[in-house]
DNA sequence: TGAATAGTGTCTATTAGACACTATACG
DNA sequence: CGTATAGTGTCTAATAGACACTATTCA
């Protein structure tokens, strides 16, 4: 562990000696795939490279951590903030969590880079501003298994009709879709995605979005209900009923719970690739 | 995302230009949970701390990554291959996936010192070496809920007979742990705990132990055979039967599934903390 | 008025767990 | 021979999903 054999007697003299440009440099990001629905459809935002490498290609956000002055959890959060120029009170309904680090020297052309990814669930949220070095920032559909449950479980998943994301920010991406997936089973994190007081239709239109496909409006309500903690009644009732019709849905919150049980398991999770 | 904000039209001139010295240093480091059955009782792999800081501490085995020569994956092989002593064949046995990383600044005293930490399950192992930068290095007994089903849920997790560990490793510890227990409920990875023929009463232990709590022998084995993939028979019957008496066990080796449907869930796990 | 939806009731196939039983092996 | 265990059978409570039905709202 200790890179240098050093064996002094004092650990205050030995911090006084030591100097970090004694070994070999990694650059150290974060990236964030930040998940919302627009009009109930999956997007993710995307920033285009104002600069090198891969300019003019689309990329996660994210941004260099700030050595010695924040750790990882700090940095997404910052930089969550300044590609979506949120407030602080706003950051506060989004969900982030980490989702794993890719450190492939060769990964990053010009060094070796590691990035550390993180996941956000976020309600609608504004357009994006364009952050110092990115040209533009876009929420972008995301296509995949998503958008009209014609898609297979095999089929390559990227943001953006077909745009060809940088560095490997492709896996990074499909990494967070699965994960988000799996999420909703056993959290109640998909009220993330909504706003403060939701009905239970709106809550199963995020499930059926994210898991690419239809779910028992019956059986998934009443799943909803028995599941402790998940959502509690507010006492009131939406302002207006579906948009096709039918009676006004009662409104609920998050609940206080953490984890589901029992879980809302996807229909067809029982043979994922079962080989 | 670019760090200098460079407008260059050639990006090989821009490659050349690059220094990587401009950027401040953080160091990168792999620590690894290793985690074995030694007589039936859960251990993890320590190292005795040779040089400051946490001099004379045990800490989980790790160690730099080596930039620009190797992904996070292969330095955690290395480095696990390197503390353990053990060949490259005899590592294929052993499961090893990341499990998240650490990043906060003042986690190490040196400098700002970013660790990914890996999890590892292996089946027992011989005494291990220590390496370079290690006084020491030894397997030890995990407590916590294991070691006798008394612990509670909440209560703290450590290695070793109460040892504290350096830096944030029992941090780290704890969540290896966690991902542990979660793991084996929908994966097969109890086997990589295991010789690569074993009967089920072994398989059983494994849960057993890692879980810290006792299962229903016959619920067990039913359920086991009824995941497809999980395990295969070998048409062998175990040399001796139980040692307290009982009939010879019939012999499995792992199957290929890589998660288990249905998912072997924890009793307990109905309600894990469902504030 | 017709169509779509919220929410609830109910039925059934499946599953988890408890219990029981036998056959086998150790000491 | 006594005791403990492997493996299987069986019963029951809980659960997931299918289906049905009423009341309510939009167009």
């Amino acid at each position: 562990m200790s890179p240098a054999p050093a064996h002094r007697d004092d650990e205050a003299a030995f911090l006084a000696a030591y100097d970090p440009r004694d070994f070999p440099a990694i650059a150290l990001t974060v990236d964030i795939v930040v998940l919302t629905l627009r009009e109930g459809r999956l997007n993710v935002l995307l920033v285009e490279r104002a600069g090198q490498p891969f300019q003019g290609q689309w990329a996660l956000p994210g941004g260099f951590v700030k050595a010695g002055q924040e750790g990882l959890d700090e940095a997404a959060a910052r930089e969550l903030a300044e590609e979506t120029g949120l407030s602080a009170g706003a950051l506060r309904r989004v969900h982030l969590e980490q989702l794993g680090s890719y450190g492939e020297p060769a990964r990053d052309p010009r060094m070796h880079v590691v990035s550390v990814a993180y996941l956000a669930f976020a309600p609608d949220l504004p357009d994006p501003r364009a952050g110092g070095d990115a040209a533009r920032a876009a929420w972008t559909p995301v296509v995949g298994p998503h958008g009209g449950g014609t898609g297979g479980r095999n089929s390559t998943e990227r943001g953006s009709a077909d745009r060809e994301l940088a560095f490997d920010h492709g896996r990074i991406l499909a990494d967070g879709l699965e994960r988000a997936r799996a999420k909703l089973e056993y959290t109640p994190l998909a009220a993330a995605f909504l706003e403060p007081e939701f009905t239970i239709p709106e809550l199963r239109a995020v499930y059926e979005e994210i898991w690419g496909q239809k779910l028992h409006p019956g059986n998934f309500h009443r799943k909803v209900l028995s599941a402790p903690g998940f959502v509690e009644s507010t006492g009131e009732t939406a302002e207006r009923g579906g948009s096709r019709g039918g009676p006004r849905a009662r409104l609920y919150r998050a609940g206080d719970a953490r984890l589901l049980h029992p879980a809302l398991l996807r229909p067809d999770a029982e043979e994922p690739d079962a080989r």
